[in-house]
DNA sequence: TTATATTTTCAATATTTATTGAAAATATAA
DNA sequence: TTATATTTTCAATAAATATTGAAAATATAA
């Protein structure tokens, strides 16, 4: 396998796994070009090499930057922008985890919080706040974790991780 | 809040987490109906409640009985099949984890091996390897710990969560 | 066995989500 | 300033995904 075999399977590998965690594929795929480039890559390299139309490529671009994994990289004497993707792997992990936490589980956790409050009585009723509280009880353990992890480097989540396997 | 309204609240809520998870929205709404009811119920109880067709509703129990997160019951002397869901939240979770990595993780982890037998040399060459390797180890790791996880009681989950948190 | 209830399938349809590209806005060079 | 390159917006369109419901298959009761 060469090079430009190797980036298409990564490219695609890459954009199929965004969709599978509710991802834009194009925007997936737009960051897996960027973080096997070696070079700033323009839009207009961008959308020559996904084949994708110039306001796709804007609008992938900006979320991407939207969520910290691509930088804006002037080039000087360069019109164009150009754009470079965050390399360090704790670091996009962490800003992945930061967006999902917040567009996921924080709402969750406003809701769970609202319904644990409802009257009345029953076997339904008993049911209903027993479920309602063991998610509670995970999701408040989880973003405790997700927390602590978001703010952590590295070296504190491989020897945690080493220790856990254990 | 009444037992009613709660349920649509957790319904809705449930569903919405499932499509940002790239899980059919009416999978995650079944799977919520079942959680918080106290009895078994039929399809056509189903279909009644969330208001969608019978081949919807077919479908999606179907989807979440391979999932394991819901189980056929079935009632002496009725001629329908009833449901319940696993309202064990540790047996949840270990359930959908199980169910995501052997659907994403592993496809990954294949991909990057063949990736990373690329041939050539340059600095595009050094870039890919470098990031494809660091994506390597992450994904090995994170291989190693769900899978650990899947295989274990709650009670060793929280104890670790307690020692992740220090 | 036959009659009936229930479940399953799947082609047609509806809905949701993503993409295009022309036009408008903005930035840069001269 | 004007001319030109570049970026952004967003309504129209395309593509992907989910849903319906009639027909077929299957299961149960009598």
């Amino acid at each position: 396998m060469n090079i430009e075999e190797g980036k298409q399977t990564f490219i695609q590998a890459w954009g199929t796994l965004g969709s599978d965690w509710g991802v834009n594929r194009t925007m997936a795929q737009v960051h897996a070009l960027l973080l096997v480039s070696a070079k700033p890559l323009s839009a207009k390299d961008i959308m020559d090499q996904l084949k994708i139309s110039i306001g796709n490529a804007n609008m992938n671009i900006r979320a991407l930057i939207d969520w910290g994994l691509v930088y804006k990289k002037i080039i000087p004497g360069e019109r164009k922008d150009y754009f470079i993707a965050e390399k360090d792997m704790w670091d996009i992990i962490k800003k992945i985890i930061a967006q999902r936490k917040k567009k996921e589980l924080d709402p969750m956790k406003k809701v769970l919080t609202q319904i644990s409050e409802i009257e009345g009585e029953g076997e339904e009723v008993e049911t209903f706040k027993s479920v309602v509280q063991d998610i509670q009880s995970f999701s408040n353990k989880a973003d405790n974790a997700l927390e602590k992890l978001i703010r952590s480097d590295e070296s504190w989540f491989l020897s945690t991780l080493i220790k856990l396997m254990k």
